[in-house]
DNA sequence: TGCCTTTATTAACCAAGGTTAATGCATCTG
DNA sequence: CAGATGCATTAACCTTGGTTAATAAAGGCA
């Protein structure tokens, strides 16, 4: 479950005809907002190409990075699809991307009829949460060094594609910080 | 689904045959190991009544703090549980405390025959991720001091019940460092 | 092409937290 | 009860990263 399988797990929702009818191709540009932080945004979005990253923007205006999804993958906002809620991120394209997107109801409705629909998606939500475990985990125990390190290791095509600032801002620190760091590792 | 209502998670999951009929009682003294990092133990954890803290240990030798379950709850590892690999953690009782324990697949064989129990299980993995988003806020975007506030605020009997040590480990400082804020909101 | 914006780097100075060590206090245990 | 252990605090000094500002390079756009 290290790797997940997105074509694999794509394939299966998007052949769902509750997908297949209520799915919505959508395509944004570098710079467009799929949702902002404050806004209610339940819809589940399929991302077949592009780039995308999700921030925080806190009370004394910094912006910091909570993740990002490179090339194919699930996204949405939990706290909208589950709760109805403001998302308390938002999702920026950094690069042109590929989208199908349908309500997050569909997705429960479709779980009910479609066993291993919902297996799939259990699946995925469990590998999520394995992710966010490493993420926790370089967050409280590894220097801004390390996590560097760590993140350039396991993310090499996803680093030649962020700047410096948005890299900075992923690990927690300034950019200028990044540069020493970068600075003293080589 | 701010507050889980483990009481009412944990009658659906015990009442359930297959927990009734493989679920072990146990009981853990302060100080006792449900399981230690770089063990493999795929255990489902009811608790009914304690105090556990699960902890990292580094390669330098120190000691950070993932999280706390406090009172009810259900725990694990998801690495064992999903993977059969080493827990990257360890989960030591701070207090006296409480289990029900029975195996994983013992959890995901009653899902397929209990729709509503996956329904239980579903909500309880969401409302797990929605902790840990906010958890992943706390490390990335507060600093220290606002990080020692917020957890008061949102847990006042649990930092009773902690040394300054566990919570200075929890936020990801030294209780030095921890010792010089509370000086400073004093 | 030339202008403007964004990005990356570096320097100088400052602030927050880490490290080591000492002290007082509470708790446990024989 | 006495000794030992662990916890919380404080001080002095050091390391790391934040802040402000300046500069140079790269990219976007009219």
């Amino acid at each position: 479950m290290d790797k997940f399988d997105f074509d694999q797990f794509l394939t299966r929702v998007l052949q769902h005809p509750q997908f297949e009818q209520h799915g919505v191709e959508s395509y944004y540009k570098k710079g467009e907002h799929l949702f902002s932080q404050g806004e209610v945004c339940s819809d589940v979005f399929c991302m077949r190409s592009g780039l995308v990253k999700f921030y925080f923007n806190t009370l004394e205006g910094k912006e910091w990075i909570k993740s990002f999804v490179i090339d194919k993958g699930v996204l949405g906002t939990r706290s909208s699809q589950l709760l109805d809620i403001a998302s308390p991120f938002s999702a920026l394209c950094l690069e042109d991307t590929e989208m199908i997107r349908f309500p997050y109801k569909r997705f429960e409705e479709a779980c009910f009829e479609d066993l291993e629909l919902a297996r799939a998606i259990f699946q995925f939500t469990q590998w999520l949460g394995v992710k966010k475990e490493l993420r926790e985990y370089q967050l409280l125990c590894l220097s801004a060094e390390e996590a560097y390190q760590a993140f350039v290791e396991s993310n090499p095509t996803l680093v030649d594609r962020l700047t410096q600032i948005d890299i900075a801002r992923y690990l927690g620190i300034t950019p200028i910080a990044l540069s020493r760091i970068k600075k003293r590792l080589a």
